[in-house]
DNA sequence: CGCCCGATGTGCT
DNA sequence: GCACATCGGGCGT
């Protein structure tokens, strides 16, 4: 059987449309040999050094080196002192930009979430960035994994398709001290959902 | 549900 | 020093 496995070619796109049709797909994470994954649902484009947004905005810095390197790969970045967030490079080798994994719905291996995600409740297990890396016991570990080697523990794959008129864009979250027209880039996309209508 | 705020560490000014 | 691509708890509506 092929691979499902999202070849690097996918992620050496403009960002904004690899943001755009990773939702749907699978991330995929996997301990003691087995599956924990789940449909990505809501995903955000930050691109470039000209993009105020972006952590790249200030150079290429030890912090941000993985965005400019080599499309395909993880950048996992530390925040607020307590928080990891996944990112996926991507575009031409050298350029910097990367798509924030905001939100994914569990399909695999939901006894590891339950433990990852103690008391909490089934709709915020992975609801926001951090909360994913928690449910999925994703840390600094993972910058800079190559996500289309099937040998890695982090991987993408196909999902399901969606169709256009069902992925709503809207700003970016979480960005509102950052100029225009940055602030208002249209760079967040997610499935319609009765729930955000 | 929404708003407010404290937690807590790192990188850049 | 301070800002930060956030989260979860507390409290009011």
């Amino acid at each position: 059987m092929s691979s499902k496995i999202l070849p690097r070619d996918f992620y050496a796109r403009s960002v904004v449309d690899v943001a755009k049709d990773l939702v749907g797909m699978r991330l995929v994470r996997i301990f003691d040999s087995k599956r924990i994954s789940g449909i990505i649902l809501e995903t955000e484009a930050y691109d470039g050094e000209n993009d105020l947004a972006c952590h790249a905005r200030m150079g290429k810095t030890k912090r941000n080196a993985v965005m400019f390197g080599e499309p395909g790969h993880a950048y996992v970045y530390f925040t607020y002192g307590m928080h990891w967030c996944l990112n996926c490079v991507t575009g031409p080798q050298g350029y910097p930009a990367a798509v924030l994994i905001r939100t994914i719905q569990p399909i695999e291996g939901i006894t590891f979430i339950v433990k990852n995600r103690p008391g909490v409740k089934e709709k915020d297990w992975c609801n926001g960035p951090a909360k994913l890396t928690r449910a999925l016991s994703i840390d600094g570990n993972f910058n800079d994994m190559d996500l289309c080697d099937k040998k890695n523990n982090l991987l993408i794959e196909k999902g399901i398709q969606i169709a256009q008129q069902f992925i709503i864009s809207s700003s970016r979250i979480g960005i509102g001290s950052v100029p225009e027209p940055w602030r208002s880039k249209a760079w967040n996309f997610k499935i319609a959902m009765p729930e955000n209508s």
